[in-house]
DNA sequence: GAGGAAGTGGCAACTTGCTGCCACCGCCTC
DNA sequence: GAGGCGGTGGCAGCAAGTTGCCACTTCCTC
């Protein structure tokens, strides 16, 4: 990268991102923020599970925070993701005002600010200028403070649920075993597991019990 | 006791009963149906363990029908031993006109009428005249047939519980482990566990997960 | 066709929940 | 005070559910 910090970097592409920018996520030491309005965040090829990795052999908490749009809620699958991540101790909240463009700052010492798509590439902006960072975090700071935990925020917007979810969720209120259960939706005994693990983290549930109080709440059942 | 079967043999007390008859309980062999407007039936002593004990023994599927008024279904006590007596196997219904006199036919071959108390004290008619049994057990069974299955009629009624149950419901709502919760509430977690146990047989369920939806369903939650 | 992402399912280790058995206590009745 | 009864709690053994790990498949993209 260069030397200059007043130099802002542009990388065309999320490859380019990952090949040129990887260092820096995978350096972060205490604080990851990110704001955006849908989920292409982690679209980088290979990434994803490089800082899995990375963060499992560092013992340094870092706090991750990471805010979207509501309409990330729109669909099952990116809302499970949302959960799972949230389960992994990140904080998760949905804010209501427009989220645009992609930010991302990383121990308050660099932003990544993605531009609008170009022919399906999005370019991204690396900022190392102090002040321009501290700008730019603190505006996060402001929009994080306003808007709503994930958990809360469902409480009032009940998930939006596939066939598959709605029939496990009858299998769990008929009180069949899972072995049963699985048989009869013709799913292996594990992902059945994976998929209730995945349905109680979508309602935020810790014991099946809760998840059961919270589907008749929200009028996911017959 | 008599050699003649056309003579009624009348016992006072429960006392009595236990004693010059309770081997006719104990030798039951097809079936055992009763009928009460409350859950006094068994408060002779010594004879329950006895009766369980006997039943434990022989490998005769004894068929047990027991019809009882709404009020039984008043408090939580007699309710959780209704649901405890029907998980055992017995048929357990409940009829909406009133049942005045206790009703007890065994094999179809005798029958035992309470009548009304006299001084707390209740004198039960033995009969084993075949056509007065006969007449008997058969209006029991037009009763029987009208009647509504404990578990169906508690689909509209729900369960009247004590506090205890109530913490218990928050607890469980709240997702608390066991362990957790009986600490929370000073009991063991032997004792917690059954209580449990109880809750969801009153609430008619064989999962935790289905209990938490019956809970609210009946609104027996915050 | 190489490589990545997402999904599936088997296996195993572990936790949690469930229940029967037994001993004990307090209460009431005879 | 002996005995029945209801309730409590420890313990043990089993059933059920939870999770991580890994190998494999499929689909998609480069």
């Amino acid at each position: 990268m260069t030397v200059d910090p007043d130099r802002n970097v542009t990388l065309r592409g999320e490859q380019e991102l990952a090949e040129r920018a990887g260092h820096l996520f995978l350096g972060a030491e205490r604080e990851f923020v990110c704001a955006a309005g849908d989920l292409r965040t982690w679209a980088m090829p290979g990434m994803r599970a490089r800082i899995v990795e990375a963060r499992r052999r560092t013992a340094t908490p870092l706090t991750v925070r990471k805010l979207f749009n509501p309409q990330v809620l729109g669909d099952e699958r990116a809302e499970r993701h949302l959960f799972e991540v949230a389960d992994r101790g990140a904080h998760v909240r949905i804010c209501t005002t427009g989220l645009p463009y992609e930010t991302i700052v990383i121990d308050d010492r660099v932003a990544i600010l993605a531009g609008p798509p170009v022919r399906g590439e999005r370019a991204y902006t690396v900022v190392r200028s102090p002040d321009v960072v501290r700008s730019v975090s603190s505006l996060f700071r402001a929009t994080w403070d306003a808007a709503t935990e994930l958990a809360e925020f469902r409480r009032v917007r009940p998930p939006v649920l596939g066939q598959e979810s709605l029939r496990i969720l009858a299998m769990l209120g008929a009180g069949h075993k899972d072995e049963a259960a699985a048989r009869e939706l013709g799913l292996s005994l594990r992902t059945y597991r994976r998929r209730v693990a995945e349905l109680m983290r979508l309602l935020d549930a810790r014991s099946r019990f809760e998840a059961g109080l919270r589907a008749r709440e929200l009028g996911l059942t017959g």
